[in-house]
DNA sequence: TATTGTTATACTCTATAACTATA
DNA sequence: TATAGTTATAGAGTATAACAATA
């Protein structure tokens, strides 16, 4: 529950009023940025959207400025996604938010506390490793 | 980042085939439990959704037989949504697999480690202490 | 003929506006 | 006349089915 309440909380502080993305729109923007350009077939699949969705939320990335679509130039079926240094920086502005919100809350704790969540985070890391 | 992820996955782990909620009924679900018999605009209003958008949330819960809605006896307007025995053993169900998930993961840990999270839990918590 | 992605269409969820029933 | 909730209707977002382009 603990884990809940401040993943919430965090996500929410990301946010900006009028610069909102749906939640699969950032997820894809996301991906597209971590995966480099991404096949709209292979991000439907990582993201577990049908292919007609992911056309549509890519369309709108474009649409924003955030991607951009590219034909693969060697099979002219294939189209890419890629990010666009707007939507690079759109994610960085969010998580320059989410940062500065948790460095707000962890300045507030004590010296000790703070160590202790350091040495807790690995620990937290490793709770989903070997996911199977 | 790993709060994130620990969040999704352990959601995901409480859910079942077939016997999912959307996140607004489900969201509602727990705070019918929680706040006993509620107003729908109350509850509406706890969840920041529409009038209308919880008429049709409760409809839904009470279809599928977790909530039923009672008309106060005093104010004929006023309508309250209180969960049932099947919504609660609903809710029960995933806590268990939920709890049984963590229980899991958190085994595998050293001793050392699982002692680290304990402490580290209450820290956690703190962290979103005085909200404001 | 198979594959990648798109367009056509339907369904779900939510919101705003208009309405009903109580008070 | 005001309030609680519902019904009517419209706008997102997603899915399945049918299609177009390319291999």
């Amino acid at each position: 529950m603990a884990v809940a309440r401040l993943h919430r909380r965090v996500r929410h502080e990301g946010e900006v009023a009028g610069e909102e993305l749906t939640a699969s729109s950032m997820a894809a923007l996301v991906t597209i940025e971590r995966n480099g350009p991404i096949t709209l077939g292979d991000l439907a699949a990582v993201e577990h959207v049908q292919p007609p969705s992911m056309t549509r939320i890519v369309a709108r990335l474009e649409e924003l400025g955030y991607a951009t679509r590219v034909v693969d130039p060697t099979d002219r079926r294939v189209a890419r996604a890629a990010i666009t240094p707007a939507g690079r920086r759109f994610l960085a502005r969010g998580r320059t938010r989410r940062d500065a919100f948790l460095t707000r809350r962890v300045e507030r704790l004590s010296p000790q506390d703070q160590a202790l969540l350091e040495r807790a985070l690995p620990v937290l890391e490793r709770l989903l490793e070997d996911d199977a």
